[in-house]
RNA sequence: GGAGGAGUGGCCGAGUGGUUUAAGGCGGCGGACUUGAAAUCCGUUGAUCUCGCAAGGGUUCCAGGGGUUCGAAUCCCUUCUCCUCCGCCA
């Protein structure tokens, strides 16, 4: 159909029909040591760093390979000689030669081993360093400034006043406590109530209602703890430690000697569980595409953002999302990007709110994506649109570290799907542009008819008045 | 938290130091028989890395990690997970 048409934009690493190694990658080693230029050329779309993360691969799969191939021929060996033991008489003088010759290819196979788990944790750690290749048609450029709207739905609204920010509505109308939240928790915490509150859950019902009734997506309630090995799947670790929450192993109280670190992360996306649910797993391809939705809480430490955003909901350590993903077929993945798009702008339409698509540039996109597109809704209390939603085609970058894989048919040799995910949408931004889209003269706020069946006790007027926004709702 | 038990291929399950390159069964796939199906019979059956233009070789994998040994699914240490019982708890 028309993404087939498409899907040779991108580089020949996509079709992903090899295997991935005893190490995890999130390029192919092979494809990179082979079209090294290529590999380099298409990172360096995202800039220098990118590009020169590159550097030290080559040399590292040499050695590497170097290595396999020594250690493979001393184990055949090991195994010839081993089967003549086992038949040989026990007592002879040729037993005791050959245990001697034995026990220095083993001795030789150990110095190995040892050789090959240094490459290897060498080369792993290069390669998770590596972010993903923009797809061909991804626009150029170095940062959001070159980003490239795609489409735009709605109107600003237009007031015959002057509109307030959310933070002076939600605060008049009583449905946001920020001192409260600083108390409970610091900054960047904050209390809803009354209606407030409301509004939050009739977001998450309202979201979740439309992607599984009216989208096909399967509904899942995670774990909001996780451990390291997810977070390396999705590609949050080891690079952007600082952006997530630890909490504490249990060992660190008690610790046992031996034991593995047992750290456990506060999710700073549902993507991180959702996806992590098929990791190391070989579906059946008559099961795909898969397409999930989940509500979750997100954490997120927001290192190095202090005084960006201080004011108000935008940027919180804890705050809700309704997210969509999806395991796809390679063939039917920028198609499928293209829908979970449509789906999570669905929300904004429903809601009539005013957005507009922006498709990032190389320079712009997260680490994992190949092509992502933004989702900004305007917001009239800055007088800017604001991200309200990320829509990433990942092709095989998650696949390949988290190992997530299909078969066609069977009998036929596994090879990486693409995942798709995007927030639909989150929560706390969106109800921040119903407050300022739906603001009136006189400060209330009225609730978008889409709403009204989950916001219940509200009158004829369906409007949020400091008056009704702490009442109870029978 | 306490006391026991157990982790083997898609599933069940045998295997306590060297013809195990993991028996046998189920399931799957292919074939024979059949008008078709069932039953029966025969064959086949995973992942991984690696060498090779290819045909085709070889390596690794018995929950994870480490150790003993010429040699480990098998012995030792350790971690994890699951099950049973007791206690506690929403």
């Amino acid at each position: 159909m028309a993404c087939a048409a498409r899907v040779s934009d991108m580089p020949a690493c996509w079709p992903n029909t090899r295997g991935f190694g005893s190490n995890r990658r999130m390029l192919d080693l092979r494809y990179v040591v082979e079209h090294l230029d290529e590999a380099r050329a298409a990172l360096a779309r995202r800039g220098e760093a990118a590009a020169k993360s590159l550097d030290p691969i080559a040399a590292l799969a040499a050695r590497r390979s170097q290595v396999i191939v020594r250690l493979q021929a001393l184990r055949e060996e090991k195994n010839e000689a081993n089967a003549a033991m086992a038949k040989a008489d026990k007592q002879s003088d040729e037993f005791k030669t050959r245990r001697e010759a034995l026990k220095r290819i083993s001795d030789e196979i150990k110095t190995h081993e040892g050789e090959e788990r240094v490459v290897q944790a060498e080369l792993e750690a290069a390669l998770l360093g590596v972010p993903n290749m923009p797809a061909a048609n991804v626009p150029d450029g170095k940062s959001s400034d070159d980003n490239k709207e795609v489409r735009r739905h709605g109107e600003k609204p237009s007031f015959a006043f002057t509109p307030k920010d959310h933070v002076d509505l939600g605060v008049a109308l009583g449905i946001f406590d920020f001192d409260r939240g600083v108390k409970l928790s610091g900054a960047r915490f904050t209390v809803l109530r009354g209606r407030g509150a409301q509004l939050e859950r009739a977001l998450m019902m309202f979201m979740l209602d439309l992607h599984t009734r009216e989208h096909g997506y399967e509904e899942i309630w995670p774990p909001a703890l996780v451990n390291e090995e997810s977070l390396r799947g999705t590609g949050q670790l080891p690079k952007f430690a600082a952006d997530l929450f630890k909490i504490a192993s249990w060992e660190e109280a008690d610790p046992k000697p031996d034991a593995p670190k047992r750290d456990l992360y506060l999710i700073p996306t549902a993507e991180v569980p959702i996806t992590n649910l098929h990791r190391d797993e070989i579906l059946d391809g008559d099961k795909l595409p898969i397409k999930y939705t989940s509500y979750t809480p997100c954490f997120r430490s927001e290192a190095g953002s202090y005084g960006k955003d201080t004011r108000g909901l935008i940027r919180q350590h804890q705050f809700d999302k309704v997210e969509l993903v999806r395991f796809e077929k390679p063939e039917h993945a920028e198609a499928a990007h293209e829908e979970l798009t449509r789906h999570a702008e669905e929300v904004l339409k429903r809601l009539d709110l005013h957005y507009r698509v922006m498709e990032l540039c190389a320079g712009d996109m997260g680490a994992g994506a190949a092509r992502c597109y933004d989702l900004e809704v305007w917001l009239p209390g800055q007088n800017a649109f604001r991200e309200i939603s990320s829509c990433s085609w990942f092709t095989d970058y998650q696949a390949r570290r988290a190992r997530i894989r299909y078969r066609e048919k069977a009998g036929e040799k596994p090879q990486l799907l693409h995942t798709i995910n995007g927030s639909g949408l989150a929560i706390g931004r969106t109800l921040v542009a119903i407050l300022e889209q739906y603001q009136q003269a006189d400060g209330s706020v009225r609730v978008p008819q889409a709403l009204w069946p989950y916001m219940q006790g509200l009158d004829e007027s369906h409007l949020i008045t400091r008056y009704s926004s702490s009442r109870t709702y029978t």
